[in-house]
DNA sequence: TAGATTTCTTAATCTACATTAATGTATTTA
DNA sequence: TAAATACATTAATGTAGATTAAGAAATCTA
């Protein structure tokens, strides 16, 4: 159980590694995500403070995620074999989120979505650039832009 | 632990529902969708023997899924609340299914997550007529077919 | 603090996929 | 087995969001 400081941008783990680990967040902000073959990020999720970010696949397997630092963070790495850390209740609660993700990415349009993730994750909108929430919603950052720019027009 | 048979079509699940439970498939197969504002079903998951089907929503909510079956199956309804019996292995292999669900709904085009579908699950294809494909991989049924149809022309 | 870099916005054009509609073929069910 | 219903295909047209490009504003960094 040994906290470490990373710093911004600084990299945690890249797609292809072995022997990947899990990261609980004490503090600060991490994101795991892909980078599709023309080169562009998918953010898959972001890490804030009491968030464990990790990559579901076997320690033994070459792994699917990049994970690093949106902001300087401490975190504790821990070991995927130790099954006996496993907090059930979390890993029910981020299966939930999935769920809820892929329903969205199916069934919502790109402004609902966007609704939704600031209704769910407020904070995380002052903490991050836009096109990262872009990048997270499955949209590019000028559709977010156009999209915010036409939410407020239709509010006033 | 009883064992019981439900006919094709038959609902187990309707959204809103409370206690919701957890269903093992002995045989046949089941699938959990939603129902959008404009009546439109999106196909969350197809469960085949062997695997379990359930609504990641505590039994205390209301569920968020349908749950049907799509063939007569036989099937044992699981308390949700009986944590003892959660299989780990399952459950993680269940979150990285859905954490490469997401990434393909992300940064896939609808012919990439055909071809990932079609040589993930060969086997689902000749069960479920392709307007439930269309549903899962998030298209409609008429996409799916021009898709199919390009994709023969591309290969000759 | 000046220059470089990152971020955000706006607008024109393009494209993947949706929608609508028509037709044909299976599959149910009476 | 006839009629009804479900399913699949094709084609015309529409649209959400992508792409490209350019400029402005904010934030790094030397």
């Amino acid at each position: 159980m040994k906290k470490i400081k990373v710093v911004k941008k600084q990299i945690l783990q890249r797609k292809g590694d072995l022997y990947s680990k899990s990261y609980k967040v004490e503090s600060g902000l991490l994101r795991s995500y892909t980078i599709d073959e023309k080169g562009k990020e998918h953010i898959f999720m972001f890490g804030p403070e009491g968030w464990i970010v990790t990559d579901y696949v076997s320690p033994k397997e070459p792994c699917e995620l990049y994970i690093d630092a949106l902001e300087d963070s401490v975190i504790i790495p821990i070991e995927k074999t130790s099954t006996q850390d496993i907090d059930l209740k979390k890993f029910i609660k981020r299966i939930r989120v999935l769920q809820n993700r892929v329903i969205m990415l199916m069934s919502a349009s790109a402004v609902d979505r966007y609704e939704h993730f600031i209704s769910t994750y407020p904070n995380i909108i002052q903490r991050v650039p836009q096109h990262m929430i872009a990048s997270y919603l499955g949209i590019t950052p000028e559709a977010l832009s156009s999209l915010k720019s036409q939410r407020l027009r239709s509010k006033q």
